[in-house]
DNA sequence: ACGCCCGCGTTCCTATAGGATTTGTGGCAT
DNA sequence: ATGCCACAAATCCTATAGGAACGCGGGCGT
């Protein structure tokens, strides 16, 4: 997390508002897991925990609830979303079905040398990342994990495509953290990533996109097994 | 000082907040074109605009950012989002081809009696519609449009898809709008919509699907025709 | 004339105040 | 014990004030 206050060699950097800076504190809280699904998110409460007013407070929530982390309700106020059920879960990897291929497919064609560099690297660093019990222990894989589909959905090059991502990766995200499994399946998940990731090296978008379904499926086969509970 | 509840005598129970009005509002007249592509939307100036403090204009359009119809420069302000040149329009179409035939594959398994009676009544008013030369004579014809795929979106039952499809739905019906070509297709597109709906009634969302990707592809076609520019 | 500087208005941004609403609690009647 | 109402605290929501930054136009020096 740079630090915003530091300017770098008299280039200001873009300016940050401290609206800003509730923002990024809240995703990160709500990463956390400091903050627990259907826990209130206190508008005066924030503002006193973050030391400002509520008014940047405010303007933070309501950019989060587009994000589908956070609900709001009229004179009632922000809570955290729910924890997924199962049937929410099934969804969210239908709708990643649906884009995640095709994402693969296209940044397939339209990658950079800097692009393939940055996931060879994400695939790296899923491999080398602590895969302990605590979540600080794995939450660097988590990150790298994340970081992957990122990029590909960024190497795309595609504004609506990524910005329906984005508002996918953030309920994964919190997903991987909240779905109740840990980390059981590293090596299978890596060793998909990896097949992704070859494919991409070969240039051949097809089968990244083919890779990319047997993935996010095998994802779901998983998760399903894992977490029979409701 | 209007009073709230002197004012709003008619709505009995306004559990909507200032905010929302507000949302709704600046809302429509990005939709209307009252604010076009490009001007500044001040705080300040939609505050007095709109006879309330600059406090729920703020929120409101920090919640409108998302929907990527008027874009936030920290410190500066907003703006309405610039016109869509010819690469957006085809990374919105490219978009549109991965996400709404697979609604529609989905919606055909999945539809509801009620939904299907929407999804006729849609496509009738498409046929009905005026289509004069001004915006006000073809509002209403691309009310329906916009409604017969949000009705496809809705029908999915896939909370996450639908919320992908929402995020395009404001750029699409907003490029509707200022792309700069009338209604010059209304019969094909009507056409096409029916072929949609047809398929949808026997039950084949194999058949389904490859109808809206058809309709998509002839709408990218026709506007790249009609809208040289650039 | 041309460039620079400075004051002025506008706007964004945050804090604060106060009214309106909801929620939790305790007492009272049934 | 249970249901209901009043009261109090917390919270949401909006308005307002003032600091800081940006844009702009006029005046001054070269």
């Amino acid at each position: 997390m740079p630090d915003p206050s530091v300017a770098r060699a008299g280039f200001p950097v873009s300016r940050q508002v401290l609206a800003d800076h509730v923002y990024e504190a809240l995703l990160e809280w709500l990463m956390d897991g400091r903050l627990e699904p259907g826990a209130a998110v206190s508008i005066d409460g924030m503002a006193r925990e973050l030391d400002v007013s509520p008014t940047p407070v405010r303007e933070a929530l309501a950019r989060l609830e587009h994000t589908g982390m956070v609900r709001r309700v009229a004179l009632k106020g922000y809570r955290v979303a729910p924890v997924f059920t199962r049937e929410d879960f099934a969804e969210l990897m239908e709708a990643r079905l649906s884009i995640e291929p095709v994402n693969a497919r296209l940044a397939c064609s339209r990658m950079t040398p800097d692009g393939l560099e940055a996931l060879k690297k994400a695939v790296e660093d899923l491999k080398t990342a602590p895969r302990g019990g605590t979540f600080a222990e794995y939450r660097s894989y988590l990150e790298a994990d994340e970081r992957f589909h990122q990029l590909i959905a960024a190497q795309a090059n595609n504004q609506f495509l990524l910005a329906a991502y984005n508002t996918l990766g953030g309920q994964i995200q919190r997903f991987r953290l909240f779905g109740g499994v840990g980390i059981t399946d590293a090596e299978q998940a890596i060793a998909e990533h990896q097949a992704v990731l070859e494919a991409m090296l070969s240039g051949d978008p097809e089968r990244a996109a083919e890779m990319m379904v047997d993935h996010v499926e095998k994802v779901r086969g998983r998760a399903m097994a894992d977490a029979p509970e409701d």
